[in-house]
DNA sequence: TCGTTTTACTGAATCGTTTTACTAGATGTT
DNA sequence: AACATCTAGTAAAACGATTCAGTAAAACGA
């Protein structure tokens, strides 16, 4: 329960040396006993015995001297961080970082921080990470597109993770409605001949992914060709994957009018091969991109794409960590949410169009 | 704020949720003084006392129990927290992300955490997040594209601040340099009339970066004219605000055939514009960017630009405030570091082209 | 008037670790 | 033999806040 005096004053603390007043410095000054400050501080239920003046004093004394509880002293006792350990596969791919974007938004109003860690899809981080984390008596953990290879009696929340792991809840994209959307809208422009980028293989989402479009494709009668699959290969947050894996497609020179890439950023990333392999972009292949990046919007031409509701799974993956902290009865476990389900959007813009004739 | 349930310490939780074993505890099992533990664990002077046999006795039980100190108790006794502040605008523009990763890939060696806070440009937050960091208990503060508005006797590193603060270390990009390298590259592709979108007025690099501009500009007997001369307005991360710049340009109807744009982001954007009054990027103008941000060799057409080592730069700010930590001598003042200078590279692509004859 | 309740506090224990200041026996030195 | 030094530890005091269990004195009730 994060204590709270009266904020907003602006003094510009004259001192600037002065490490903070303890406690025990300030009752002294009070001539009464912590216990006491602390009871009124808190507004224990004790306090209800304490008179109106002194409260007052306390809290003068506590403004004067800008009093500020001693974090680690309150940690050790209460057995509590206030803070959320989050765990990504790395923060610069525009993924990740709207995801916190949108659990710092909500942990913020609530006193909490988090501790950042990217485990940049290595094994040893993977496991390390998290350890330090549990070390550091983080209250809960938000892995954002990991997989969750530890295990700890902490509640967990998972940002597309995939996993049906007993205590974590995962927040998840509706995937079919993601794929219909997607296929749908490439289908009613007249594309049979569609080519796929799938997604890393460590990308939690590939699978799911991947498994929604089959259907949403074979329910419309499109068949899937292998030769115009091919998946992203390594763990760079750049369209140059996307651009090798059009590159792979194209040289399998079967026809297609439309590719549907993983995300944006391959999408960026394939428009390139395909305008250097002398395709036009939309007019001779349709592209979908997914995830609607901030450039999507901009880029030449303006993608149509899939959009996922990140800040919005950031938030809501943090507000479910805290309710769950908050009731902490341990016995409670068939009250845990299992998995959350955010809507996805389809964004037409100039990256598609119907199939020439 | 939630008020805090009254259950208290008082489970004793046995049960597979194993709450790890403490110091005391590990000490009784082996009969031995928690003193001689932490001796022996912590390898302090005195364990040279400590005969090997028993030191494996203590090393055994400590992995057999998986013994790991308590982050708090250790904190509050040693007055560290092992944890710096980062301060941000916000996360989800790519700059500071990459920012970020630098400072992680340093902090993690080192055993160190960070608690990331966003400012989002707003006043309250600039003076609020700071004071929270603090009473964290962070050694030190990271502030990244961020105004110092607050005060304190911890060591600071800034990353593209430009205030001379007394105690702040700046880590800054080489402008002078930048500049040359985008003014020069234009110059000697025989453009004369350039178009300039200058940063927001709250992002710290839009002073230096104009006055530098201005300067390698002159030098080459460049005229500025105010036509040609727009300011990003708005706090998002996307390209839209460059879009509005140039149309600004635009509209005023001046000839200019190449145009330099506060970064990459903006640069998209107003390649958007220009493409839509009908003028080709490059064949008509000339766009020049700034960052290097991932999908800028990708963009069509690709950008040139002048890359700034984010990544370099986190991990500087994060190197040097480390150091300072460790040789905390509050005297030392004299032995900060101001400034951190790191290069610029100009990276030539597909945006930039010779002055139509 | 005596006994109970309320008021207004305080002392001491606790959270888990580190560190300072010891002790008591063994070994070595002159 | 007297003294110093080394060995193998331990007890107790921090670090700073919270909380349980009291304690006097005042107010109240019969």
């Amino acid at each position: 329960m994060p204590h709270q005096t009266g904020d907003g004053a602006k003094k510009k603390s004259g001192k600037s040396g002065s490490r903070s007043i303890s406690l025990k410095e300030l009752a002294a000054h009070l001539g009464l006993s912590p216990t006491s400050l602390s009871i009124v501080l808190n507004d224990a239920p004790a306090a209800s015995a304490i008179p109106q003046e002194t409260k007052d004093r306390i809290f003068k004394a506590a403004e004067k001297y800008n009093y500020r509880p001693n974090y680690f002293a309150r940690s050790l006792r209460a057995q509590r961080s206030f803070t959320f350990g989050v765990i990504v596969p790395e923060l610069s791919d525009g993924y990740s970082a709207m995801v916190l974007n949108g659990v710092e938004a909500v942990l913020s109003k609530e006193g909490f921080f988090y501790l950042t860690a990217s485990h940049l899809h290595r094994d040893d981080l993977l496991e390390h990470h998290p350890k330090m984390l549990l070390e550091r008596q983080v209250e809960g953990i938000i892995a954002v597109d990991t997989p969750i290879r530890f295990q700890s009696n902490l509640p967990v929340v998972s940002v597309s993770g995939h996993q049906a792991v007993e205590g974590v809840t995962n927040v998840v994209l509706n995937h079919q409605h993601a794929a219909e959307l997607a296929v749908g809208h490439l289908f009613s422009l007249g594309h049979r001949k569609i080519a796929f980028i799938k997604g890393q293989s460590f990308s939690s989402d590939t699978e799911i992914r991947w498994e929604t479009i089959a259907q949403a494709a074979s329910k419309r009668g499109i068949k899937l060709d292998k030769n115009l699959i091919a998946q992203l290969e390594g763990d760079i947050p750049s369209p140059e994957i996307g651009y090798i894996a059009a590159q792979k497609i194209l040289s399998n020179k079967k026809p297609f009018t439309a590719l549907f890439a993983f995300n944006d950023v391959s999408a960026i990333g394939a428009i390139r091969a395909l305008q250097e392999a002398g395709r036009r972009v939309p007019e001779d292949v349709s592209v979908l991109g997914f995830d609607d990046i901030y450039s999507a919007a901009f880029h030449n031409p303006a993608l149509t794409t899939i959009r996922q509701p990140l800040f919005e799974m950031g938030s809501l993956a943090a507000k479910t960590l805290l309710e769950r902290v908050a009731k902490n009865q341990p016995d409670d476990n068939a009250k845990i949410p299992e998995t959350l389900t955010v809507e996805p959007k389809l964004i037409v813009r100039q990256s598609t169009a119907p199939v020439k004739k």
